[in-house]
DNA sequence: GACAATTAAATTGTACACAATATAATTTAG
DNA sequence: CTAAATTATATTGTGTACAATTTAATTGTC
């Protein structure tokens, strides 16, 4: 008889994961503050620094979001001046999102933050590499349980 | 000259971090849904079976939440009829929180959900083990920075 | 023992997340 | 060519997160 799965919060590693995530967005929270920008916000340019003029669909492809939050996330950032939106001429369904100057701009900021905030966190960037590679090993095998593939269905017992 | 961090969204362990967690929730959502319930609110019956009766203050120390999240989410599941609220008697500035059998109940289908999704994930209990280590080892880090303690300070350059 | 400082919750305001639905443009089938 | 299916975005509604502030109870000091 197999042993039952632990019920212990410190035992879940769907917590940690939690709780790491939000502390993470915690340690940007006053760098980005100061560029005028949200955690998500600063994911979107992460994705435009790499392909401006990218859709809505296609950055919540990169980004897991759907319009629900980008719609309204990116209304934001072109109300504080960070990008446009203009509606494709070809396909009038598709909003590409272009960045302006000043959100070109915020790249540098962002660069020097990545620094301050490596040498706050202070981990030998061997072992962060290999965490992030192990995080984004079982985030793949998240993916084809939960990505409009069969939804969860085998059975223990 | 130390290299330049890089600025690609797949390099950032926050953004591994934040997409893993967000489809783990997702992962857990049917289930939870139908014992009626969301992510974080399951978090909390986790602290609660293994301490009932904490406070709101306590509950959130564990779950690194405030009282801005924890007070509304605490009145719906005492609404869903998961737990019993009461002003401490001794100090009437705590709100203790107590299960109801209802809330007790589900800690049986919780522990089938947790067998299921093991199963779903399907990787080696030893890597997930480890796995869930590390991540925590980086949650201590960044709670040294970020706990009420020195705000980031340290410059690089 | 009053009163300032502290503490625990609650409240307010902003911004995600995401399911579900609505709308409008495009593509596909017959 | 046109109606049906598909697609991209927007909208609505619920539930977090969290900073900042408020309220009320308790504690520490003189």
């Amino acid at each position: 008889m197999p042993d039952r799965a632990s019920l212990k919060l410190n035992d879940q590693i769907c917590f940690a994961l939690y709780a790491t995530s939000h502390r993470m967005t915690k340690l940007y929270r006053p760098y980005l503050s100061r560029m005028g920008l949200t955690y998500p916000q600063y994911l979107v340019l992460l994705v435009l620094w790499e392909a401006d003029g990218l859709t809505l669909k296609e950055i919540g492809r990169r980004l897991y979001l759907d319009s629900g939050t980008l719609t309204p996330l990116l209304k934001r950032l072109e109300r504080n001046g960070h990008v446009r939106r203009a509606r494709s001429t070809t396909d009038e369904r598709e909003v590409h999102v272009h960045l302006t100057d000043a959100g070109r701009a915020l790249q540098t900021d962002a660069g020097d933050m990545l620094e301050e905030l490596i040498c706050d966190i202070d981990m030998p960037a061997e072992d962060v590499l290999r965490l992030r590679r192990d995080i984004v090993g079982l985030l793949e095998r998240l993916l084809t349980l939960t990505d409009d593939g069969a939804p969860p269905l085998r059975r223990v017992v």
